[in-house]
Formats: C-alpha cells, structure tokens, sequence
RNA sequence: CGGGGUGUAGCUCAGCUUGGCUAGAGCGCUUGGUUCGGGACCAAGAGGCCCCGAGUUCAAAUCUCGGCACCCCGACCA
C-alpha cells in the first residue's frame, strides 16, 4: 500500500480528549477515531491490527476445536426474559423499539441467544459436547466509556460458549479454553496473568480473568510474587482479601491491570431455565453443562499499544503490526532513490502480499521517519544517500540501531527478521 | 449517577476576570519560491453558528439562566 493513498491521518498534536498511552498514541497515529463517547471508528490501519489479532483469536479458538458462527445484535426481550436479566442487566444493556413498539435489546453479550439455539437442535448427548464461538460487536450502555478502546458502548468482542453433557467434560472444556487464551495473548505478544475472578452478572460458579499488568488498567488484584498466584483485591461482597497468600503464606503484593479476557463456567444456570436439555445414555433428560469465554478484541488493540509502546510511538509486535514493515524513500528528487524504494517495496510486497507499505509522499525525511516510527510497523527500510552506494538502512522499530545492508540482499534480510 | 474540568479555525490553545475596534496565535491545509537524512524557511492565501437556546444590554465569545457534548476522579461494570 503506498502512503500517499492511505487515510492514515497522523497527529502532531494530541488531542484534548486523550489521557491514556494507547487513547494517544492510537488517535495520533491515524489508526482510530472517535465518534461519540465510547464509541470508535475504525480507520484502515486500525482495523488491519483489529483483523490480525481477530485472526490469532480465529486460529486459537478453531484449534482448541470451537466452531465459529455469528449470531444476532439483535435480540427479542422476551428471550432475556426467560432468565430474567431483562430486569437484572438493567440499564447496562441497550434497548431499542421496533415500529410496532416490540422491545429488542442490543446484545450485551449472548448467553440467551445461544443457549436458545442449542435448546432447539441439541437432543441426545451424542449432540455433544459443542464448543461455538463468534467475533461480533457487542453494545453495553456503558456508565462512564474510558481510555479510549479499553471501554467503550460498542466493542468487538469474542464470545465462545460450550456446552458438555457431563460435568466432568465441561471442566475439560474449561481448561481447553484456559489453555487457548493463554496461547492467544502470547500470540499477540503482552505479559498476562490468570486471576481467580468475580463471576459477576454472568453468573456461574467459577471463573477466571486474564489481566495484563498496567497503570491504565481498572483491575485491582493481589498477586503473590513466590508463588504467582492471582486473585481480585475486591470480593463479590465488598470485603478486601487479605494480604497473606492462601497457598503459601507469604505477602502478596497489590497492582492494577487490565481484564483481557474472562472465562466462566456456568454449569446448569443458563440451561436449565431455558430448557437446553438432552437425552442422556440412561434414558434421562439433563441439563446441558456450559461455559462461556470472553476476549475484548478491539480492547485488545489498546492493550497491546499499552504494553508496547515508547516515547516516540506504537511498536506492533510483529504478529498484529498492521503492516509488517515499511519503505521510506527520503530523497524524493534523485530517481535512483525512487526508483529502488519501488523496487524493493514490490519485492517485498511478492514477499508478503499487501502487509507492506511505501512511504511515497512528497514530505520531508523527518516527517517521515517520525511518522514511521509513531506508526509503529516493524520494519523500516530508509533509502537515502545510500542508494548509490547500493545500500539501503535496515531499521527494527523495536531495536536500537539500524544496519545497512546492500539493496539486493534487502529482502532476504528483512524476510529473515519477519521469520 | 455524585464530584471536578473543558467547549473559540482540521489539531493544540489565547482572548472571558473588567461587555465595545475587523476574533487571534502556533501547527496543519492551498499557491509560489528557497531548501532537502530526524516534524525546514520566506511570502501570499483559504478556513469561524466563538457548543445550542433564552435573557440582560445601545452593544455579548465575554454577564445571567436553562440545556447539550466531551474529558478526568469516584460509584458501577466484562
């Protein structure tokens, strides 16, 4: 992609509104925009890292052996009604009206919906177990939005549900899952850790949060630094945890992150009250086991740029950089200059289609260069002065110094960082 | 929802206290020129519902009242 026809509409300046390091950094660097208050367009580059991580989220969640599907935004209230949460989610929830006044809400989250579709087509436990899963916007009437794609009304989130026959199965796929998240946020590449966690509003009987350490974050946890083990500082009824580690007795130390992703098991809750049943080996009707798993995809976005970022920009981990390196050519009056940047980019570009990107606009080598580093891609290739040495600059955006390489041998170079 | 703050050019902001000239600066944008390896310089331009509404006044960006929006802290929340 070249730079002169990107909208990539980088920021000098930042913006009022802006308080967090990923806020900044995201709104400077073109990659998202607001339209009202927890509420975010997505412009080309920022959608391009939503779609890489939405894609590690893709692969993990079909090997761990989910199937993906996609379900409605839209849900009747009369479904909500069955488990009651029309009244409990309350306010959190956005309801909107039909023109025959019929109320609808927008979904929250999708427990009623889904458990009404396995109530349906799930007869016999030969039907189980089933793990499905869906990357959709989710809407929550959030109190107060924050810190740009770290709280928002309307957010992409990934949901998968499980639904076992046995108790024992579903703990299986609780651990499956656990075991996926965990693969996910290495994938993505930020520090994480698993904290036992408040079940909250979506109910069930144990539950784990995946936190990534972070002054932004709004988590506060008790972390034991011998042992590792995590827990909410906050207990369901208020009352602080105490200090001392349960499981080996030394202090535990107090520190805010951010919630990445939570994983309940729910086990009868959603599908006894909305007949979710099946047909077990001895002739009796049970109740469907479940579980249900939560990442905040587009939070994820702000969290990597929380966790990876320095004074001068975003530096994308290579697994969801939105373009896996960038040419610059800065002397953009000597034809040979150009004329190697448009070869070395197409080369790389046979390399690693569409994931590269020319800097081919009239501007001056600091702009560039400031800009390249704010955007934070990977790679960064300077073609300058040493063009007609036959050289050009080799620049990892998350290294220290640059390297020259003679141009020819260019892509081989750069193919072997991006491996 | 409580507390605090902010709304003036695309962005960052000054002007408001003490009402009055044609509403300003920097950055960005357009045009021309000089520059040209780390956010250049000179010149000429374009760009404004001073958040909205009602009031006070000869006169309101400025004062009063009411609303709305956005940000921060808290409550709440995945």
């Amino acid at each position: 992609m070249k730079l002169s026809v990107l909208l990539a509409p980088t920021l000098k300046e930042v913006p009022r509104e802006a308080e967090a390091a990923s806020h900044r950094l995201l709104l400077r660097g073109g990659f998202i925009r607001a339209l009202s208050a927890g509420v975010y367009q997505f412009l080309p580059m920022g959608l391009r890292v939503l779609r890489k991580i939405e894609g590690i989220v893709r692969e993990e969640m079909n090997r761990a052996g989910a199937q993906e599907l996609l379900l409605p935004a839209l849900h009747p209230r009369e479904l909500w009604e069955v488990t009651g949460r029309w009244t409990t989610y309350g306010d959190d929830m956005m309801k909107v009206k039909d023109r025959t006044g019929r109320d609808f809400g927008l979904g929250p989250t999708h427990e009623e919906v889904i458990t009404n579709l396995m109530a349906q087509e799930v007869q016999s436990h030969a039907d189980l177990p089933k793990m499905l899963y869906q990357i959709q916007v989710k809407f929550r009437d959030e109190p107060r939005p924050r810190h740009g794609l770290l709280r928002c009304k309307e957010f992409l989130m990934k949901d998968c549900y499980s639904f076992d026959a046995t108790r024992e199965g579903a703990e299986k796929s609780y651990a499956v899952m656990k075991r996926a998240y965990e693969t996910i946020f290495t994938r993505v590449g930020i520090p994480f850790f698993p904290v036992q966690a408040d079940p909250g509003l979506i109910g069930g009987s144990l539950s784990h949060e995946f936190i990534m350490p972070s002054e932004s974050g709004e988590d506060t946890v008790l972390r034991c630094e011998s042992c590792d083990a995590a827990v909410s500082a906050m207990r369901p009824d208020g009352s602080p945890e105490a200090a001392a580690c349960p499981a080996c007795g030394k202090d535990r130390k107090k520190m805010t992150g951010m919630e990445i992703g939570h994983i309940f098991f729910l086990g009868t809750k959603y599908s006894s009250k909305m007949h979710a049943e099946f047909l077990d080996a001895d002739g009796t009707r049970k109740p469907i086991e479940m579980g249900c798993y939560g990442i905040g995809v587009s939070r994820l976005v702000s969290a990597v740029v929380e966790a990876r970022h320095d004074e001068k920009g975003i530096v994308w981990p290579k697994s969801c950089a939105p373009y896996r390196a960038v040419v610059v050519p800065i002397l953009m009056d000597k034809p040979d200059v150009i004329e190697a940047a448009e070869r070395l980019y197409r080369d790389l570009d046979l390399a690693a289609p569409g994931d590269v990107l020319l800097d081919d606009r009239p501007a001056r080598a600091g702009v560039k260069i400031n800009d390249a580093d704010l955007v934070g891609v990977p790679v960064r290739v300077v073609l300058g002065r040493g063009v007609s040495k036959g050289l050009a600059e080799i620049q990892e955006r998350a290294g220290q110094k640059s390297r020259e390489v003679p141009l020819e041998s260019a892509v081989e170079e750069i193919r072997k960082i991006w491996a």
